[in-house]
DNA sequence: ATGGTCGAGGATCGA
């Protein structure tokens, strides 16, 4: 199975660059994360026109929302919610073969790193702590699971352009990365891309819209992330963070997509 | 140290 997982920041502005990426790399299944849209107004009708009739929405209007856009047959999905809010950051589909993708939208948490003055930051790791409580109760490590999204958190050195410098900024700080650590122990989840990519190359997925030159400063993070559970580790086979993307006309995502290939 | 740019939706808010 190929999967794709790309925030998007609004589908309906950017149809066509999912098109793009469908066309270019050939995903089974593709994961969108920030569609902005409520579910009325998805574009359902360009991806079924694609051969992609299999799609799991959860969205609501301006923020958020979730996508699954899938070739293969989807069984069923379920719409989860955290933290008390119904804000569609988190759809899981199961397929026929008893694997499920869950998709994840990960608060960004704010600007100011202190829970006690930021409300948005205390979400972000209340929503860690949710999740890391449900994984061990729910589900075992033998079950075939991929969870994909934007994590809104770069957890290793070399997943920021400065670790120094990004210490007490909002994805990189020193509590995000222990919490996030503690979800991906719940399971033994596999973190995809640092299988293929070792940990002291530098890889990022996101790139502010705020630099002149995104590709001359080059201070990216990875915040989007692919993890397969213990079952699935020894059939990943390739990994791709689609760079290119992040340059992609007229107007391209401040992220770009992760792709995997994983025996399933 | 600061400000810089996007998208949604029609003023700010969130990233």
């Amino acid at each position: 199975m190929r999967i794709a997982t790309w925030n998007i920041n609004s589908v309906r502005l950017r149809q066509e660059l999912v098109l793009r990426l469908i066309d270019e790399t050939a995903p089974d299944i593709v994961c969108l994360q920030e569609t902005k849209t409520p579910d009325h107004s998805f574009p359902h009708q360009p991806f079924i026109d694609r051969g992609y009739p299999h799609i799991a929405i959860a969205g609501m209007k301006g923020y958020n929302g979730v996508a699954v856009i899938s070739r293969l047959a989807v069984e069923s999905h379920e719409i989860r919610h955290w933290c008390g809010k119904e804000d569609c950051r988190h759809i899981a589909v199961r397929l026929p073969d008893g694997t499920e993708v869950h998709n994840l939208y990960i608060p960004a948490g704010g600007d100011i790193p202190d829970p006690a003055v930021n409300e948005k930051f205390k979400h972000k790791l209340q929503f860690l702590d949710e999740m890391t409580a449900w994984w061990p109760a729910n589900r075992r490590p033998d079950q075939k699971m991929i969870l994909v999204g934007d994590l809104n958190i770069a957890p290793l050195e070399h997943d920021v352009w400065s670790h120094k410098q990004l210490l007490d900024v909002v994805s990189h700080t020193p509590i995000e990365v222990a919490k996030l650590g503690a979800m991906q122990s719940t399971l033994g989840w596999v973190d995809s891309a640092r299988q293929f990519v070792p940990p002291d190359q530098k890889l990022y997925t996101w790139w502010s819209y705020r630099a002149a030159d995104w590709q001359l400063s080059d201070r990216g993070r990875r915040l989007d992330h692919i993890w397969v559970t213990p079952a699935l580790a020894g059939g990943l086979k390739a990994h791709r963070t689609l760079r290119e993307a992040r340059g992609w006309e007229p107007k391209p995502s401040d992220h770009v997509p992760v792709v995997v290939d994983v025996e399933v």
